[in-house]
DNA sequence: TATTGTTTCTTAATCAATTAACCTATTTTT
DNA sequence: AAAAATAGGTTAATTGATTAAGAAACAATA
């Protein structure tokens, strides 16, 4: 069977490729009893269409977005908030033809994507910094999420605000104070922070929850000790419970500790508790997120609350919409057994 | 800034295009000199290297594995099985910088893909059949993961026997089995699916799994009450909680349920709580996967442990290779509090 | 009737590369 | 010194489409 090409089918069927393209491109360009005809040789041929990435050079639209993950994407799918994010990113696709290609975060560059993809959704900011400049470079439209590059226009909640309400809210006078944070410095270490340079809060929603905590403290007469700061490097169990041995350890113990993620805070909580402290009696703990996890946990965890699907969703909106308009989604805030909300 | 193409750098050079295209491609074709001089003045240019796109057109090879779901995007990025094992492809195809191209297995055909995709991993059977369809016409190489079309290479563990073992080493003579599927059936439905025809056991896990079960049961001199049998059309706490609220509801009450995922089980056993009942004492649950959820769970799950990312790994090396044997993967079965082994 | 306007199709340039085949020098072999 | 081999390029065909411009046929208008 010989290759089936519009051009080979147009010789088959003695007309020009023109005419073949228009039929499946441009109907009124032609008859319609020529276009049923062609549309129904092509069919008996097995021909189904123009290739899609000879159109594509052509057009220079291929009708493939790229995600860019802050990480692997081996860890990122297992992360139950970026995988709501996803979710709300694919939906929007799906319902307008878009594909979606994912992109890690570790790769070195866009060399093998960019000409593939008509432009960017980026999730948080790449591991990688050449990463973050190959982005910065590219001219394809860029739209980044929870973190920001040069003008790009960006999703995201403010989470300043949200942390110094969450603080607001749940702090008392004699507290002593620890926050559990997430990428809070360059490197891949679990490890209190004091003294070590942290991320650009531009960067960095770490960086600007801090800022949020810390400005909630502050006017709450509290000197936010950054002996008491941590940095997980990513968001999964192994380095959650390292980090909430280390702080439990210390001297002196926490009375409420500020978790920027549900699931530090819930293998916080856990262990805790296996060290026979009581939350909220002993140590109040507080999340981020506001994921299914944390509200099936017991205690029920004090979080905030957002919606990684709507982010995800309005990202590929403004992607699609060539939107050049930033946005800031709301939160809530979620207060549940694991701190109680002052009076 | 005018267009950078290899051509116009070509003539901003004042060489050929072919020199330029060796000087990327084939370094042994040109001299030293000359190919870092291209090179250096390229980069001064801010050419990075010839459109992937257009080359790929030429070459016949993009570089992007198509990853072909069961279901949309949006559920199966939520799902913890299915998100192991796109870990274990996604660190597959990074390690030989293959870029990874979502497919909703909800969509119609393959038409917007194909022509950008080196071949296909098909995880699961697809809800649309037209898509199946697709699959066993594309000319693209495809590796198929527990589950089978034509004489394509698949991935799987054995089903049968993983499921015919775990009941014979938990099967009591005087029990009341009843058995939740997932998508046992063709409707989105979830149901008791007595005298409703089931899905092939070709493409279907879930019938080989009944198979295994029933095969085991019936040794032990216990006929399978088909109105015990209930299934689920996605693997969510909700359809769960409906199947797991009907069957305890159901006379008479099973005194062994055989859930086909740990999700499944995980909230039969939460229902069956919330009713009074004890696990395993007035009913033993059994789970399929060996999800970490299931292993930190309360009581720990009696299941079948099957590496999903290995799974994954072993599928995308499949591809990459070209090879054309089929792989069938170990499973081991943990014992768990939800239900004992028999003595 | 001559002119203008529509349909309906074809021609050929273009998108951005790759690569087989060819052409010169230069070097190596006999 | 002549022949063969090699190095270092260039030319032009090719990949599979899209599309602006043009042509031929026919209908509608002045």
């Amino acid at each position: 069977m010989k290759k089936l090409t519009l051009k080979s089918v147009a010789e088959e069927l003695g007309v020009s490729t023109a005419t073949i393209s228009n039929a499946f491109n441009k109907p009124n360009q032609l008859s319609k009893a020529k276009r049923l005809e062609i549309l129904q040789r092509c069919e008996e041929l097995g021909y189904t269409g123009p290739n899609k990435a000879a159109r594509s050079l052509r057009r220079g639209k291929t009708g493939i977005v790229g995600l860019v993950l802050a990480n692997s994407i081996s860890y990122t799918v297992n992360d139950a908030v970026a995988s709501t994010f996803i979710s709300g990113v694919s939906q929007c696709l799906e319902a307008n033809g878009q594909q979606l290609l994912l992109v890690s975060g570790a790769g070195d560059d866009l060399n093998n994507v960019n000409d593939f993809v008509d432009g960017y959704l980026c999730y948080g900011s790449p591991t990688n910094t050449n990463l973050i400049d190959a982005l910065s470079k590219t001219t394809k439209p860029v739209i980044t999420v929870d973190f920001n590059i040069g003008d790009y226009p960006s999703v995201n909640i403010d989470n300043i605000e949200a942390c110094y309400q969450l603080v607001k809210q749940t702090i008392r006078e004699d507290d002593v104070v620890a926050v559990i944070g997430l990428r809070l410095i360059e490197t891949q270490l679990t490890c209190r922070i004091y003294d070590v340079p942290m991320i650009d809060p531009v960067t960095s929603i770490s960086r600007r929850r801090l800022l949020g905590y810390e400005k909630a403290l502050s006017e709450s007469g509290i000197d936010f000790n950054y002996e008491q700061l941590w940095s997980i490097p990513e968001n999964i169990e192994s380095f959650a419970v390292r980090a909430a041995k280390e702080v439990l350890s210390n001297q002196p113990c926490p009375t409420i500790v500020y978790c920027m993620s549900d699931l530090i805070a819930v293998y916080f909580i856990r262990e805790a508790m296996e060290m026979g402290l009581s939350v909220p009696g002993d140590i109040r703990v507080v999340g981020f997120d506001g994921t299914n996890e944390g509200q099936r946990f017991h205690p029920n965890l004090t979080t905030v609350v957002q919606n990684s699907d709507i982010k995800g969703e309005r990202a590929a909106v403004m992607l699609l919409e060539q939107s050049k308009e930033s946005q800031l989604l709301p939160f809530t805030l979620h207060f549940g057994d694991s701190c109680p909300r002052n009076a």
